[in-house]
DNA sequence: AAGGAAGTCAACCGCCCCTCG
DNA sequence: CCGAGGGGCGGTTGACTTCCT
């Protein structure tokens, strides 16, 4: 994507995506030395990436125990009830879901429960129109300073589970292109 | 069949906190 | 006690994919 900067002396930075031989590289020294500092472990391994890069594509995608896809109907109540209980605090609610990111399921939230929210909210307004409309909401609710209040309560979010959210949510099948259990296995292969 | 719009996800950015010297 | 460095976290962006017109 972003060709390197060239700057004078500096070490080239990649960014943007990773290649199957970066993500190969990470896997191998980490199997092999463990997790460290990142920033020496970035160069150490030699990639040219920052060593929060290497990091968060560890975290976010390499670990073995990393699940992908297919977020369960459980787990789906379980970010919910999370969220209502501590609003944006995606890697506090991920320890509480074994093998998912905190990424992932921010992202989740996001880009599937906020909308179904919103779907619902909307169905209860016109509804209960005249009730206490009190939020201020208008467009994707500026929740940032992590108030858990938000309008919601997991009550309703059951109930959304049950009838808008359970049809796309469970139908998602989600292939890689190239597992990680590909990677895993090619890097066995590779090292030791 | 082509183009456009919407949705999804991986990755980056910037800030804050914690630890170590 | 203070400062620097590194790590962690949440928010945001951009690319890619899929669906709809």
């Amino acid at each position: 994507m972003d060709k390197k900067p060239c700057n004078s002396q500096d070490v080239e930075v990649r960014k943007g995506p990773w290649t199957m031989e970066e993500d190969l590289i990470l896997i191998n020294y980490i199997a092999n030395h463990g997790e460290g500092v990142w920033n020496s472990l970035a160069k150490s391994a030699g990639l040219k990436r920052t060593g929060k890069s290497c990091r968060l594509r560890w975290l976010n995608y390499l670990r073995p125990d990393v699940r992908r896809g297919n977020i369960t109907p459980e787990e789906q109540l379980l970010i919910m009830e999370l969220h209502a209980k501590w609003g944006n605090r995606w890697s506090k609610i991920a320890k509480h879901l074994p093998g998912r990111t905190d990424n992932e399921i921010k992202n989740y939230w996001r880009t599937r429960i906020q909308k179904h929210i919103k779907q619902a909210e909307n169905m209860n307004g016109q509804v209960a129109n005249s009730e206490q409309n009190d939020h201020q909401e208008g467009s994707s609710s500026h929740m940032s300073s992590a108030g858990p209040a938000e309008t919601y309560s997991p009550t309703s979010y059951s109930a959304n589970i049950d009838t808008t959210l359970q049809g796309p949510f469970l139908t998602e099948t989600n292939d890689n292109i190239w597992s990680m259990e590909d990677i895993w296995s090619m890097q066995l292969l590779n090292g030791d």
